[in-house]
DNA sequence: CGCGTGACGTCTC
DNA sequence: CGAGACGCCACGC
């Protein structure tokens, strides 16, 4: 399985605890950053029994998904808070500070 | 092989 | 600065 799903399910793994990603970030790590879409579509369909750390991905604004894809943004919050994820009063992730930092791919 | 869809991103009005 | 429109890429049918 070498798709570029995969590979998202790969960089998403190797996210760091108390840190996150956006969609565009992985996509250009995975060398199509304008594939920010096809990230955000493929781990939307991110089988769990993987136990991929879906909800350390995050848009470019820093905002959980819209809707109750873990069972509401509640629940993602609450898991990032926990790794130490810095949070904004708007309830947005800090990315200035919380924003995985990729120094290297693969 | 072509069309439609989707957890996005960036530009323009 | 806010909202809207277009564009990109991968995948299923």
């Amino acid at each position: 399985m070498n798709s570029f799903t995969a590979r998202v399910y790969e960089m998403v793994a190797k996210i760091p605890r108390g840190k996150v990603a956006t969609y565009g970030q992985l996509a250009v790590l995975l060398g199509c950053p304008r594939a920010a879409r096809a990230v955000g579509t493929a781990i939307s369909k991110t089988p769990e029994h993987l136990g991929l750390s879906c909800h350390r991905v995050i848009n470019s604004k820093g905002e959980m998904v819209p809707g109750n894809v873990f069972g509401g943004p509640d629940r993602q919050r609450r898991l990032l808070m926990d790794e130490g994820v810095c949070f904004l009063e708007d309830g947005r992730v800090d990315l200035k500070k919380s924003i995985w930092v990729s120094a290297f791919k693969d």
